[in-house]
DNA sequence: CGTGCACAGTTGAAGCATCAAGTGTAGCGT
DNA sequence: ACGCTACACTTGATGCTTCAACTGTGCACG
């Protein structure tokens, strides 16, 4: 095919999209051997363990862990039949349902967040070495903004009430 | 939960997550929205398409999309259900079987490229800016070596015979 | 009020990915 | 020539994701 992208450009898309392929496997794959765990499962039960009280809307839960609402549901469905997390109404608002991580769910949390966080360093941070780890910021931000403009993806809950 | 990452490589780290989960899911409901193709397919048929003969053995091909041979082959056995593939053996090698391009292929590849390296352009290249697409490079580079110490992933076909 | 509409969430079906198991071919040692 | 292991796939089942359709709640407007 003609270049639609001048070669220095082909050649870092090039390499961009397989580490888009390869990185999420490889971060899958341990998380999966060693907790049982899908990369986006895990992320939900991190996220809810962050947060004061360990209990979130789920919509709110889905914009921290950028999904749709849809996704989120049955995975939270299938965490609720392990048993890690539990749904239940939000008493100031009736169309909310609150997540909340159980104490299984916590102790999974602490169980399988040092293997992964591991796993993270030595795929992603220790390879870009710390003079570059600014880059890499740098150059995920600029894209978010271009592929999330909305600004959704805040850093830190903002529940309140319930 | 505690951070088993400083700050600052926390902060990288989160942006850089979220970026592989929105970017992903922005460049397929593009192609799927004007192609009816996943990324992964377009990348299957785009890669046929610049080889000499725009034909691959199958394990080739998969080393060079980075994916099993499993996952390749329902993937080329949907293609071939649209016309834009065929399989057939390889006579110097029983067991290899070698997908080609149709014609019908390279016209869907013509017709989709323009669109989708706009896409890719517009939310990668001109997000990170021309003067950074050399750290972009190196940075991928760096995750790739640790993530696929093999090195597969070689940037053009070597297939001969057949 | 009550009608309409938007929001929050769930559910079922369909598609794609992954895993384990299977087929058939090459090449090697004896 | 025989079996043996390794390779190059293919296939079917299972699980996760996506999409469209549905339920039920809050809110605004007449």
């Amino acid at each position: 095919m003609a270049d639609w992208l001048t070669a220095d450009e082909q050649r870092a898309w090039r390499r961009t999209a397989a580490v888009f392929t390869l990185l999420p496997a490889a971060l899958d794959a341990q998380l999966q051997r060693d907790a049982g765990l899908t990369q986006f499962s895990y992320l939900v039960l991190a996220m809810l363990s962050e947060t004061p009280g360990r209990t979130m809307p789920m919509s709110e839960l889905a914009s921290m862990v950028s999904s749709s609402l849809s996704r989120l549901s049955h995975v939270v469905s299938r965490l609720e039949k392990q048993g890690w997390v539990a749904r239940g109404p939000c008493a100031d608002n009736g169309r909310v349902t609150m997540a909340r991580l159980t104490d299984a769910g916590w102790d999974k949390v602490v169980a399988t967040a040092p293997g992964h966080a591991a796993e993270v360093r030595r795929l992603v941070i220790d390879a870009v070495g710390p003079d570059h780890i600014a880059d890499l910021d740098e150059i995920a931000g600029a894209i978010l903004r271009r592929v999330d403009p909305g600004g959704r993806m805040r850093a830190n809950p903002l529940s309140q009430g319930c």
